[in-house]
DNA sequence: ATAATAATAGTAATCATTATTGTTAATTGC
DNA sequence: GCAATTAACAATAATGATTACTATTATTAT
């Protein structure tokens, strides 16, 4: 990975937030100091900076991918009413905590990714849903 | 809701299966017994269902929406080599516990559900991009 | 500086999912 | 039971987010 001014700018706009925002915002951010930027050069790098954990994306049901400049390990409250997404820190019984500060839970959902004990031996396979 | 052999069928299908299935799966399976019905159909109705909280969905970086019908609480593992996913129940410091049994454990990722208290109180609102 | 090639703008294409529209079928009231 | 009502449906168009393509530009190594 070489050099790149509008890289780095994506890269500057993402950790200029706490928002968690998705790439349509990083697009009109960055445009802002680089207004001829496009926006695939946008989805590009947050895909290069996100392969080279530089940041990390929440999923969510909400939508679009959002974006984190913080790649330590924590949770994300999305709010499904404004579509809000914040970090949450410090978890273990995490929905009864929240509660006590206003929040409400619906839903806590874990995903976890890496490779089956079938793919750690073996190489290629077939997409699990045979 | 009104009863409706088609969404029965669906449902059904994703009964039918730990693997976690999506949309084009559940197509193909229902199709077995309902040749005529259309992906649309299976589209609304799995989005009905998880209104309904008859089943949940995993949202993963993979590509599209995976259904599960066990909707007690519980993570997901992701393989990133295969696509597969599986259920993990009583998850508490799981990384560990996965590695022991022969997974890679990349990332674990939590995202929680509700509403924040800003909207806890109010109705309306952005999208928490502004 | 020049050659090699990664990065970019602009745009087209893709993929999953949702919306629309005319029709069919399930429920409701009589 | 049978018409009236309206959810559910098939077929298809549309959407929205994201990715791919192509010609051009910028970065880096020699």
């Amino acid at each position: 990975m070489r050099h790149s001014k509008k890289r780095e700018a994506i890269l500057d706009a993402v950790r200029s937030t706490r928002s968690h925002p998705d790439a349509e915002w990083v697009y009109g951010k960055v445009r802002e100091t680089v207004p001829g930027i496009s926006l695939g050069t946008v989805y590009r790098n947050l895909r290069e900076l996100d392969a080279n954990g530089e940041l990390t994306t929440v999923e969510t049901d909400m939508g679009s991918m959002r974006f984190d400049a913080d790649t330590s390990p924590h949770a994300h409250f999305v709010c499904r009413e404004c579509g809000s997404v914040s970090d949450l820190f410090g978890y273990g019984d995490i929905a009864d905590k929240l509660r006590h500060v206003g929040y409400e839970v619906d839903e806590v959902k874990t995903v976890i990714y890496g490779k089956c004990p079938d793919c750690a031996r073996k190489r290629g396979g077939d997409n699990g849903l045979s």
